[in-house]
DNA sequence: GAGGCGGTGGCAGCAAGCTGCCATCGCGCC
DNA sequence: GGCGCGATGGCAGCTTGCTGCCACCGCCTC
């Protein structure tokens, strides 16, 4: 890593990232921020935990800012990983237009923004340029403030059901044993049950209860 | 039964009800009106199919209206013999107010008014004058004014949930097991899932899914 | 045609839920 | 005390729900 702070340093590879600027995210005082289409993109096993711990010492709380595209929502592991970072104290938004690319803020400090896969492997390019960094925070702030807090948008965006998740629904909700209904819908007793299953994780609920409380919710009934 | 329509006959018991005055009842060729506190008075075996038969030969379609206190939807039966008797066509309303004494009223003739039960057995008043058969339907006429549709009375007055129930469905909606529910509560497994059946029995379920559904439909979470 | 891939469904085994039966216990009443 | 009544909880057996495993099928690609 060279001293001029004009110079940006592109890192290839996730594994070059922690090692290279690992210290770098570590060094988070005041606030951490982050943007990103999906969580794929800064999974870094091992950093994260190490990140966490370093909050503990920071004197001012940290801030931490977690800005991302509904899609994350569509999968049960991320809604869960999302979940217990709001639950450490991060805000976490969603934000419906795009997110130009994977972006990480240092303390308004050190910019790092993720480029496009080549051969395999994602570049990281680490900024350092006050300027530069200044103009990508009022960029992410621009999108930040536009974006809804997490709880917010889980409330008014219910999930997208496809045709037939909705006839199992209807079928759950007319209080129907799988049995009959998967008659009904003519599937098997197992693709049924294969449904209900998504439909839960869709739902985030435990038992077939809390999916019927949550689907009332949603008001994905009738 | 006399020819003199200023006299009242009081039969003694559903049986000679039915047997004397049953042909009055299926003799509805308009309207046919029944108040009462609950169903239990006017079971009346085998007299409801001939009824509901009876109405398929009316050529002006027979206007049915029931009148009842809350109490009728505490009990199960009670709430599906109501929901089927409604959609048969029949009108239900349900009168917050106590209904005087159970009452018939048909085509606006004839009236049969219930007495108090006299050694276990009810009095039936049967009556045609008929200024006393009009002024019995006036009072009747008031009473179904002021009460609400099934339905709407239905979405509008949740049942009344004590204290544990509504701990019982924050477990459910908390989507629980029943065993750490059980031991959370303090209550045996066994007890616990007795709470449980009772409370889908309370909101109409057949699911623990559509159970979900009502509870929240009805408001009884958070 | 070979092979991969996604969706389906049968099966088996387990987990969870449901309910009838009965013993027990506390409580009020005679 | 004796009795009945309602609530509780243990037990057992059954139903329902859940899921991993595997085989199969249709489709696409190479």
């Amino acid at each position: 890593m060279t001293v001029d702070p004009d110079r940006n340093v592109t890192l290839r590879g996730e594994r070059e990232l922690v090692e290279r600027a690992g210290h770098l995210l570590l060094s988070a005082e005041r606030e951490f921020v982050c943007a990103a289409g999906d969580l794929k993109t800064w999974s870094m096993p091992g950093l994260r935990a190490r990140i966490a711990g370093a909050r503990h010492r920071t004197a001012p709380p940290l801030t931490v800012r977690k800005l991302f595209n509904p899609q994350v929502l569509d999968d049960e592991e991320s809604r869960r990983h999302l979940a217990e970072v709001a639950a450490r104290g991060a805000q976490v938004r969603i934000c419906t237009t795009g997110l130009p690319h994977e972006t990480i803020l240092v303390d308004g400090r050190i910019a790092i923004l993720a480029g496009p896969l080549v051969g395999g492997v994602r570049g990281y390019t680490v900024v350092r340029s006050p300027d530069v960094v200044r103009s990508v925070g009022s960029l992410f702030l621009a999108a930040w403030d536009a974006a809804t807090e997490l709880a917010e948008f889980r409330r008014t965006h219910p999930p997208v059901l496809g045709q037939e998740s909705r006839r199992v629904l209807a079928m759950l909700g007319a209080g129907h044993k799988d049995e009959a209904a998967a008659r009904e819908l003519g599937l098997s007793l197992r693709t049924y049950r294969r449904r209900v299953a998504e439909l839960m994780k869709l739902l985030d609920a435990g038992s077939r209860f809390e999916a019927g409380l949550r689907a009332r919710e949603l008001g994905l009934t009738g």
